[in-house]
DNA sequence: TCCTCATATTTGTCCTGGACAAATACGCCA
DNA sequence: TGGCGTATTTGTCCAGGACAAATATGAGGA
């Protein structure tokens, strides 16, 4: 049940208590069934609390009050998106897939791989981010975005890689640690890696701590890159990071990057705030590199 | 917690009240602290609870007892294994990422994109699974296997989709339930219906249910293509499958398939029990089609 | 008027211990 | 030996209480 709007089973109950909303039925034994309503209104809920409302203001009003209400919110963000976004955003409305993946395509094309993933990327993610919790996108456009985005950016990747550019340390290794299931932002940042003719390698979403450290020794990574959306919690960014700097030898660096706002420089912890900072960041790695093996 | 050792909280807890383990140390506050040794304990008692051993039976005993008993589990499966398989596991072992797309590759090549999806890409995903819960395969030894099957698969298939063919009906739109996270099984349906040159459309994985539903009709799909692991309890795939089937049109056929034991063929949903079965089904599909728009 | 800091309120997550239905094993009978 | 009814095991839910972190509020000073 949570897993379909979104909201912990503990914060349903509480919420129940508290604020005598949600009312769920009850079955034959007590267990709680929720009306597809009441799933409806809580859905709406967790967008406005996301946007800052606080639960006490708008828990137990009535679906129609908090639709307004969410039109109210994020109306502004509309304006700024660029033309790239609003062709995009017209596309994954007429639920045309091809299209949607012939227009990345030409823009990879067009802008090159590097400002694809550092400069559009973002900017599309963000758009389509925004529009979903608005309202303006359902969830299956959402995840039609992010199926398009993922192939035309991983085929382009390939082709970077398979252009015989010669491949050399550091040898980056990617994941995302367990809570963050969002690949995008790791894809992006492998884009930018490759472009600097690095040795990725790349474990996908949510690996475990303790093995992405045992990964980082059986590869023996140079950089650790790990990715954070802004949808995680920021301590749990900050201890997960804190976590993996403890499990890995110092001699791997951690490359951390991605919207989380709570994200912080720590000893040992490096925090790239945009992806056009990954390719000065590997040539200030790759000179560090060259002082420190020169014989003294 | 529970993340990090794949057992539910209130799994722990009862496992705690009734056999005495794990026995978590306590912070400041009162909340439990696990160990990292008895959350490596309660790693191998994952495995053997999956692998059939009952709870009250091994929860409580030593990890060395616990290493032996899962040494006894499943050894038979692995002499079974094919050549290609043997070698998959060696590059495993010497964590070896770009030899192993490599080979993948070549097997594609040598085998063909049907051949490779439907007979070599089921084996070697249960060799991996199963050597991974005898405990031959280290988390991070999976995530770098799937992380490059899925990449060599996706180029081929985009290679395929791009070749030329013509692409006609069934429309065929693909993702997974929420319960289920695993990506390949639907990545190689993906590979056999493109190869019968349907117009296929990925979600990719947990799309919640009634979005399933809203984006069959918008895309106006006539197979909904649902993907279930082995991982997956059946009853939880039964359920949603007769979820789903409420909630799309009786026009759009329903096929599952994946390796989930409990699978049944129900009104409306067909079970599809092996990827070779995709390239009949279809034909039988497109002849059923011609028939019926016959002018009568 | 605006900013800063201390205090009050809100909010999510964890706690304990109890209950029960589904899943599984066991024993009986043919 | 095999099928079936009963006993046990097991995971998940329930209720209400507690507390720390996050957030809002208000007082005092520049």
């Amino acid at each position: 049940m949570e897993r379909d709007c979104g909201l912990p089973k503990d914060t349903l109950r509480v919420w129940e208590r508290r604020y005598g909303f949600p009312k769920p039925l009850r079955d034959h034994h007590g267990e709680r069934i929720y009306p597809a309503d009441q799933v409806a209104t809580l859905r709406l809920l967790r967008r406005l609390v996301d946007a800052g409302h606080r639960p006490g203001k708008v828990v137990g009003r009535s679906g129609e009050d908090l639709s307004v209400l969410l039109r109210q919110v994020g109306t502004p963000a509309l304006q700024a998106i660029g033309s790239e976004a609003q062709q995009v955003m017209t596309l994954l409305g007429a639920h045309d897939a091809a299209g949607l993946r012939e227009v990345l395509n030409a823009i990879v094309l067009r802008a090159g791989l590097g400002a694809f993933a550092a400069e559009v990327g973002p900017g599309l993610a963000e758009a389509v981010g925004t529009a979903w919790w608005r309202g303006a996108l359902e969830i299956h456009q959402e995840h039609l975005f992010t199926e398009q985005f993922t192939t035309v950016l991983r085929s382009a990747i390939n082709a970077a890689q398979g252009a015989g550019l010669p491949r050399r340390r550091p040898r980056v290794l990617f994941s995302t640690i367990p809570q963050e299931p969002h690949s995008l932002g790791l894809l992006m940042a492998e884009a930018m890696f490759t472009l600097e003719g690095c040795l990725g390698i790349s474990l996908g979403v949510q690996t475990p701590i303790p093995e992405i450290a045992a990964a980082a020794r059986a590869h023996k990574a140079d950089i650790l890159a790990l990715s954070f959306s802004s949808m995680i919690p920021a301590p749990q960014a900050v201890a997960g990071l804190a976590e993996l700097r403890a499990h890995i030898p110092d001699t791997v660096e951690i490359w951390a990057g991605g919207a989380c706002p709570g994200l912080r420089p720590k000893p040992g912890v490096s925090v790239l705030r945009a992806l056009s900072a990954i390719g000065p960041a590997v040539t200030a790695w790759r000179a560090r590199e060259d002082k420190g093996s020169t014989p003294e």
